[in-house]
DNA sequence: CGCTAAGCCGAGCGACCGCTCGCATTCAAC
DNA sequence: GTTGAATGCGAGCGGTCGCTCGGCTTAGCG
């Protein structure tokens, strides 16, 4: 009568709800504080301050909190760079490229301790399938921002400068939180505004 | 007498030296094909046909094994560009950075099974201490190479546009390989170049 | 209140891990 | 040959892991 079982148990109660959260919340924790490897279920459970059986009873393994994690981040960043991309449209393309680049890059600087996490101490197949799935959602926002600009122009090119934005944003702003190059903050979105718009394919600019 | 002990034995004779490279290429099979969570010692150990006795008489643990693994691949990468680093002084820099990052792009293409092992089945933290030093490396060649071009220009804006440069290439190169996007090599190497040159801070072209 | 089911506990199972150690084997030097 | 160091073996230790299951507790409802 409803969808698959998420994992186990529907939480129906308040109580079970907050059940759930709480070990969301403790396996946040756990992974920021000691990995992936660390992170094991009972120490969750124990984070969480509930025991492994009633663990299971909403998650079908491991991966399946962890995957539960990435979610929530995802959705967060999500919402978060919502604002600026709706407000992308309607601005001159080197203030929209800047304005957006600002919003994911705060977005990842709000998260920078689970982000750092996941990056350096969490194997990237346990992730990897979510964050294609935001990729691709990012991706395709940005072939549509690109074509409505360059009309024209052919799709191949399009959707190569796709990929190259979309990747170059998404490594350089991660490795700019986690590695903390001196670089200043504005100086380090003007050169990656000005490295995005350079490699758009020419057209007659907006 | 010696310096610090390698690990466990120095081997002495042909048949321990034999040894050591058979565990470490049997690590490199085990690591690609399985990952790191799978590439328990016993299995590595078997794999190189050697009991895991013999195994911890030559390393000191599971991570000294892969370190050697990282080694060896940063070894041979180091190897493979540096002829093309010697040629790039003396030729235009458009010539040169496309010299360059076609020789990089190659370098990480004829060890694509392994590189993408790594990048998305081993917690990035078991090599980022390697992986660092090469970058350290990397950067300092780059900045020289920048810095004899643009005589006068500021360290800061030569230090960014080396952080920008060495982070871009190795990302976007990396990540070319394990993610094959539909862009041909040649296409991928011409916007990559274009994208390094456009960020170097302006002076007088060469 | 009494009853049902949802929620929760926690000891502990079976598996596998990284790693050791006592002993057998092989080789180089004499 | 003989000998001692170098090399290799492999059963198995101590420990942790992911996960289960039988029984207790609690919430919701008539």
């Amino acid at each position: 009568m409803c969808g698959v079982p998420p994992s186990r148990r529907q939480p129906s109660q308040q109580r079970s709800r907050d059940t759930v959260a709480a070990i969301v919340d403790a396996a946040v924790r756990v992974l920021t504080e000691q990995g992936y490897d660390q992170a094991s279920t009972n120490r969750i459970a124990a984070a969480a301050g509930v025991s492994p059986g009633t663990l299971y009873g909403y998650f079908a393994d491991k991966d399946d909190i962890v995957a539960a994690v990435i979610e929530r981040v995802v959705d967060g960043f999500g919402e978060g760079i919502a604002p600026s991309l709706r407000a992308a449209a309607a601005l001159p393309e080197d203030e929209a490229t800047r304005m957006v680049l600002d919003a994911v890059l705060t977005e990842i600087e709000t998260r920078a301790p689970l982000i750092e996490a996941f990056v350096d101490r969490v194997p990237a197949e346990r992730y990897a399938p979510q964050l294609d799935q935001l990729r691709l959602r990012v991706s395709d926002i940005t072939f549509q921002l690109l074509a409505a600009r360059r009309p024209g122009v052919a799709l191949a090119d399009l959707e190569r400068a796709t990929w190259f934005a979309t990747r170059t944003i998404e490594y350089l702003t991660v490795r700019y939180v986690v590695a903390a190059p001196p670089i200043p903050r504005e100086a380090f979105l003007d050169e990656l505004t000005s490295m995005v718009l350079g490699l758009s394919p020419a057209t007659s600019a907006s």
